[in-house]
DNA sequence: GCCCTTATGAATGTCAGACAATTAAAGGTC
DNA sequence: GACCTTTAATTGTCTGACATTCATAAGGGC
């Protein structure tokens, strides 16, 4: 049946399979839940061989526009991709972006913090107890002076999440993540003083009391001297990373 | 020589070696650039069937974390993961996100104009002239009225990346791509008369005069302007569509 | 009739082996 | 040295088989 596409054999079959099947969902020609044919029967209208669509829906699977069953009426189905779902791959590919060096810590540190700062007047008007809640927790933990410089980064991760889901708007958070998140490795090199610490927390407290008042101002204001902290740490880092060789 | 991992039969064994290529990776283990072993060596390492290992490779591949070339010499490859391609994720990933309706029309378009009124500052402080000629060259293309409304959301797309893009934070313009680009898909639902192109492009003007002056807040109020209308003509709509049924 | 156990069949997951297609490099010819 | 041919390594694809999983149906005990 293979229908012979006329100058465009550039990719795998499986890459046109895939493709072609993400097209059907894209464009709404499957909808979310909907079972997919069988594998068996996926190959014989696509005029290849199983493995071939096998591939093609591991391709499919690995950007999590669908999830496999085993056994009876099991099969693909097209996935909802839920906000955790684009979260999680919104994060990974960040990651990944940042991990390879191709972005200096500058430009992620400003990229991050200005999205940031754009929540900033949708969270001081929207804030609840709840978020609010999570960020005085969050500061009490990172007040602690046994807690592990890993742990401090974690917790710097919640807290500002926190923030950014108190701006009430899901498509904001799920873009968000991938600029909080993908900073930790880099965060993780950074070794904290208590001093530092002491003033990150200060900051933190400035950024709540700021929501708490519904001061987009004052919030700003927090996240801007936070961005300038945050490079120095980081600075003081590279700085002598690049001084001890690589 | 299958380590019998305790209890984490969770995932198929395509996953798991596909998890432990990505850590080794995302880890710096494997560096970009580096070939991966041969699909057969791979198999024997993993202690599996190069069919479950080609599955493996083939999630990898649709994250674009590797690339594949044939013939003597060729192999799996570590990819860079460019800018473009990190763009390319991001937007598939959004535009799922949006269009499976998951997402009203009014919350996407909030945290789009959010994230680009981030951008304001700095875009107003680093605007070059290349930017700015292509969004003036963008405003022309809209003001001619035998336009299709495609390519009006086209055009309205690339001149709004350009603003993105004068920040020069590509991270930033990485992380907005998403945002701009996924609207697009519900913005082609709408039919621009004459006046509501009229307005767009009075708004526009105002964007590129504000960057032109390097005037941050004549940018911001030109954006929630852009906003409030935008949000009108999608509401609009989204109203007409659930009068007519679906 | 009701509940528990046991087939059954359909589907994915995995394996093994084969061949085709591609490609860089080595080797040969002039 | 330039050009062509061979070669070997590697991915891409196909075929057929078996293992595993799991909802449903069938059967048996009470």
């Amino acid at each position: 049946m293979k229908t012979a596409s006329p100058a465009t054999p550039r990719q795998d079959l499986s890459a046109q399979i895939a493709e072609a099947i993400r097209d059907a969902i894209v464009e709404g020609r499957m909808i979310t839940g909907e079972r997919l044919p069988s594998e068996a029967e996926l190959a014989e209208q696509f005029g290849v061989s199983r493995s071939t669509v096998r591939e093609a829906l591991k391709r499919l699977a690995a950007q999590s526009l669908i999830r496999t069953q085993r056994g009876a009426f099991g099969g693909a189905f097209v996935n909802r991709l839920s906000y955790e779902g684009a979260y999680s791959q919104q994060i990974t590919t960040s990651t990944l972006l940042l991990s390879m060096n191709a972005v200096s810590f500058e430009t992620a540190c400003e990229a991050r913090y200005t999205l940031e700062r754009a929540c900033a007047p949708l969270a001081a008007r929207r804030r609840t107890d709840e978020y609010l809640a999570t960020m005085r927790a969050e500061i009490a933990r990172q007040s602690q002076p046994d807690l592990s410089d890993e742990a401090f980064c974690a917790s710097d991760v919640t807290l500002h999440r926190a923030f950014v889901d108190a701006a009430g708007n899901p498509v904001l958070s799920y873009q968000l993540a991938g600029a909080v998140e993908a900073m930790q490795p880099l965060m993780n090199m950074i070794t904290f003083t208590a001093r530092s610490r002491g003033e990150i927390v200060g900051l933190h407290t400035a950024l709540a009391d700021a929501l708490e008042a519904q001061d987009a101002a004052a919030a700003d204001t927090a996240l801007h001297r936070l961005e300038a902290y945050t490079l120095t740490l980081g600075r003081d880092v590279m700085a002598s990373r690049s001084r001890h060789g690589k």
